[in-house]
This record gives C-alpha cells, structure tokens and sequence, in this order.
DNA sequence: CTTTAATTGATATTTTATTATCTATTTACA
DNA sequence: TGTAAATAGATAATAAAATATCAATTAAAG
C-alpha cells in the first residue's frame, strides 16, 4: 500500500502535486508533464520527475503524466482514499481552529472527537465534535480503533496527554506544542513547531 | 548579527535547546553538556554540538556550556531580544488562535495588527489586536516599518495578500495557506503545510 | 517517411546534512 | 601529583537529498 521508503520530504511535495493536478484537471488538461508541475510550484523539473516516479507514478514521453492517472495515484499514496479517524486533544483556539478545517477531511483525515480538561467545554460540540473528558479517550480509542492523535494542549500536558494516547494504542501523534514528547519506537510523532518555523522566518529577513 | 548561513534544519532545531536550556535553569543547573541535552531531545550529541558550535556558543571540555551564556547566545541567534513586528491576514479561527498564542511575545515575534476583508470583524479586537480593512495594509506596513506577514485567509485569496505584502514592502511571509504563493526573490516565503505533515503522518502509521 | 523537439526513465554526480573519529583539555579523584 | 573519565572542538567519513546527464521514446511537423 503506502509505500514506506519515501524520503520525508518527497512525501512532504506530493500534496503540492495534488492541488497541481487538481487544479489541471479543472483546466480541461489531460496530460501534464514534470516542467509544467515545476514552473507551478518553482520546483525543478527533474525533482517533480524522481517524487512522481516514487510515488509509483508512469508517464509517456513527449506527452507527460495523465491527469486523471496522477490524480488516482497520489490520491492512494496520500491516503486521501480512505480517510484516518483521528482524536484531538486540547479545545483552545488552535485545537477549535483544527478541528473547524475543512480541507482536512477531503485530505485524508477525520477528526472524530475532541478531548479537554476543562468542565466548560466537555459535552458541547464545536464544528461538529462532541468534546469528552480526558479519562474516556483510552477507553474510546481502543473500541473505534483510533491510531491518530492531535496534541494542542498547552506545553505543559504535552508529555501527559501522549502517554494517555500511547496507552490508547495511538501510533501517529501529530504534537502542535513545543515540547519533545517520548514515546516508544512503534509510535511515530510529527512536530509542527511553530517556534521553529519562526526561527527561520526571523534569520531570513535579518 | 543573525547568522545567515546557518542551515535551516540546524535553525529549526535551536528553539528546541533553548527550551531545554531554559528548563535547565530552573533546575538550578550551570552547566550542561551536548550529551545532556541530546539526550533529552533525543538527539545524537554530535548534532547537539555542531549547532551549538554553529549559533556561536563555547563550552569547556569535561565541563560542557554554561547555562547562562547558552541563553544568551541562542536567544540572541533567535531574536529573542529584539522582537520582530508582523501583520497577521485573516482573522478565521486559525488567525485567531495564531493572534492568542502567548508564546510567540515571548519568541521574538510581535503580532501588531490584523486584517481582514469581513465588516463583521473590521473595527473589532481580538486578543487586544485590532482587525484593519484590507486596503489599510501597505500605508500601515510602511509606516510601521512591517517585514513580516502571516497569512491565514482561505486559500483561494492567499496569492492576492502575498502580492499586497510584496508590495507593502514585507520581506518575509509565513504562509499558513496550502497554495504555492509567487513572490520577488528577496521575499522569504516560509509555507506551514499542514497537509504536507499529514501526509507524512498518514504515511507512517500506515 | 524522416527529422526534430520534448519528454520520460535510468544512472551518475554533486551538494547538503548527519554521524563518526580523533585530539586536546579540564575536572575529579586516588 | 598523577591518572582516569568526560567533554569540547576539529576534521573526516558516511548518508541522504537534490540535481545533472544521457539514452530511449514518442508525437508532431516538414
């Protein structure tokens, strides 16, 4: 299925190829090469050549990729196929931010219920999703067989809430806080650290 | 000041030892070796090192850093001190919850002003940050000296606000938007893809 | 029917980033 | 005072990613 030997950042373009070819497709294009996915997205030609052929992709010479034929298999290689149910934890203004994204389910990814501490907002719905007290998700994840997990707690609770998720048999944990979470080796944590984001925003324009 | 030859990966990491450094110091520590924090990040001391060697700070062998003069280094390589001021675009649920992050105030960004094309959010204030009409934005930005935007719009508006920040004379854009967005070569685009980390996310636990 | 231009696919090269090795230094302890 | 252990710093090696080169293929134009 997935293949699992795709670098990190060639399957960090393959969206970018997505939105390009859905964008083509509603164009009326019919065939799109590897020049014309690069002068989009200001990527060299050769580079949008080696991720679409990893990404199991085969095109004609002279001619390119099929529109339709790259649509089906980046659509399976990103999973946007069938969708990942996925809890989030931590209903502040980023959490309610994540859970109300629309793109998210057309990409792959169903967020299917939230999770806080706080008595205030547990058993209301935002966007859709009822929020449950914390000491349900081991319990809830095991029985719908969640494997996604969403920190957007504050910094402090990151550690606590990824031993909950570890526990829940969580295998993916997308981490919004700054803090480095331990988890075992079967589990595998993404950091969208905006810290370090800023890090470099703030070298580059000084 | 900043130094600009300092790779990205190696930037990105900075944020995650000056953490570490400050955790550090409320233990009471005065000294810390690479070892240390590497191991705490889970990093491989030698990286740990390298960094640091490249964001200018020295340690004794045997010894390691001091703590203190870590702090001042990493946060002097971070801009820590002197905060950069930045106009956020797009005040949905995620601008609101990038404009009520406590953390970035104290990471060397500044959020100053909003701005968003709804009358229902013009004139009002979130998080102490009053929301500007749109066309407010490049009379504000030169006036106030403004190098940095955020863009948090819907996607379709996202290349439309980067050409008016271009304009604005803003040197660095922190793209929030999924859209590959054409801007000058002495404008830095930093994309915060969240669909290239799930990606990433849907791929592993698959 | 032949030639030309564009493009893929495969392989090779270069660049960048990470990791290892080795030496010098410093502290702690016998 | 001497020795062992830990560590920084410098240099070297390896691994990973990006880019270039080249041959094969194909469609279109002459």
């Amino acid at each position: 299925m997935s293949n699992q030997n795709m670098s990190v950042p060639a399957l960090r373009r393959l969206p970018l190829y997505y939105r390009c070819v859905i964008a083509l497709k509603e164009e009326g294009k019919k065939f799109i090469s590897c020049t014309d996915i690069g002068s989009r997205l200001e990527l060299v030609p050769i580079q949008v050549r080696k991720d679409l052929q990893a990404a199991g992709a085969t095109g004609r010479p002279k001619v390119g990729y099929e529109v339709d034929e790259l649509e089906t298999v980046l659509k399976e290689m990103l999973g946007y196929g069938k969708p990942t149910d996925a809890f989030i934890v931590g209903m502040g203004n980023l959490g309610q931010a994540l859970t109300a994204h629309k793109e998210f389910e057309r990409c792959g990814l169903e967020i299917v219920a939230a999770f806080d501490t706080s008595p205030l907002k547990i058993g209301r719905d935002y966007f859709g999703k009822r929020v449950f007290p914390l000491n349900k998700l081991v319990n809830l994840a095991q029985r719908m067989n969640i494997k996604m997990g969403i920190i957007t707690t504050p910094a402090k609770s990151a550690q606590d809430i990824a031993d909950i998720m570890v526990e829940a048999g969580i295998k993916g944990i997308w981490n919004f806080t700054p803090v480095h979470l331990n988890v075992p080796d079967d589990v595998y944590v993404h950091n969208e650290n905006f810290m370090s984001s800023l890090s470099v925003l703030i070298n580059r324009i000084s």
